[in-house]
DNA sequence: GGTGATGGATAGTTACGCTATCTGCCCCAC
DNA sequence: GTGGGGCAGATAGCGTAACTATCCATCACC
């Protein structure tokens, strides 16, 4: 198809496709046997719906984006390594949480806590940072906190990861599989907080109405 | 405290904190007795604090930011007032998920499913149409998708709401319990989905280690 | 053969979240 | 009492991100 029908199909304005070509988003289209049209295809369409779907539900920097198809479209790379980009650009947007100061501490229990769930999470990992900001943040709020109080959610996380993990591949044989996966982690984020957003209305109004 | 000293403390600089001030996000000082000169409290500070929280943990514009601060401010509203601005605001950021355009369908089979939990849950809560894109956009990935695969998600989200739930007060007698309800909503939500993260580079990691 | 889309390049726009500068005043240490 | 630094308030500017618009030569298609 030409540029015009994948505007349309799309829904994207043109511009806004040449837009992410020029920034090597989006792969060129193919050239014709002499002209100098290109022609683009399904892959460039199910690619701008990736692109979308990063940018909107997961609120990445194109600069995240790129990244992350540049890992889609690493044949080389296992599946672990996507995931740990995909992980890496999901944090990436919140890095500068810097205004609170990460108590003293906060750090080492945080990574004691994780440690005692049996979880291989590296050190470096982003996570562990922004679960140290939160330690931190919870303790200016209401004084000392247990750690513990990441149990529940920590049992919950692992519930879901490991619901995710039974659908995923063993090994990433093409790159729909890859935009898959890295789609499908994005996604379920966005409805699990989209859920947990619903269950708080739930609760706070029944609790309102009793409490009425 | 003057204005120097209020910067140190929060963290962010003086022209900052004049712009949250311009902006209206944060209440001008008190004035001294007779001179032109304005005073801050520790109220400033805590309020500062969290601007920052919502922004940077939150990743909410000032525009949502500025909205969840007048309902923290406005001791006439209920706890489910409160609540519902801070959803909607958490939500405001990706409001305009406007690529996939909704398969025929999906908003009442997501309706139905959120119906059938039992949960009272507006019909215009942003949930929903969250919910329902995230739907259409897993089928195109992968053909028909029943919308049971959120059950799993629904239970952890219930749990954990009804975990925090519990430790919120039956009413919001102080701006100082508002703050810290937003607060608490804003961070768990990051933990949650920091946990959420890690527990993925767990268990991908692991398959690895096992698969090869 | 003409006309409307296309490719490629360059420049401009909008929104956001600050940041810098300026002016006049005021506080307070000396 | 005074001079120098900090402050309030106003206005203007900056930097980034993500597009959007314009141009023009070329080209496909009717």
């Amino acid at each position: 198809m030409r540029i015009r029908e994948l505007s349309s199909r799309s829904g994207l304005s043109v511009p806004t496709i040449k837009f992410y070509l020029r920034e090597g988003l989006l792969p060129p289209g193919q050239a014709s046997a002499v002209g100098r049209q290109l022609y683009y295809g399904e892959h460039h369409l199910s690619r701008l719906s990736l692109i979308r779907m990063l940018t909107v539900v997961g609120r990445m920097s194109l600069a995240s984006v790129r990244e992350v198809l540049q890992a889609v479209d690493n044949r080389g790379l296992p599946l672990a390594g996507l995931c740990a980009v995909v992980t890496e650009a999901l944090f990436a947007e919140d890095a500068s949480l810097n205004l609170v100061p990460e108590r003293r501490g906060a750090a080492d229990r945080v990574d004691s806590f994780v440690d005692g769930l049996g979880w291989r999470v590296a050190d470096t990992s982003p996570g562990r940072q922004t679960l140290t900001r939160v330690l931190t943040a919870l303790e200016r709020l209401s004084g000392d906190v247990e750690v513990d109080i990441f149990v529940p959610y920590a049992e919950a996380a692992m519930r879901l990861a490991a619901l995710e993990a039974a659908s995923m591949p063993r090994s990433l044989d093409s790159e729909r599989e890859a935009a898959t996966l890295v789609a499908r982690a994005v996604l379920l984020e966005a409805a699990m907080a989209a859920l947990r957003r619903m269950a708080r209305e739930h609760l706070v109004g029944v609790a309102g109405r009793l409490g009425a």
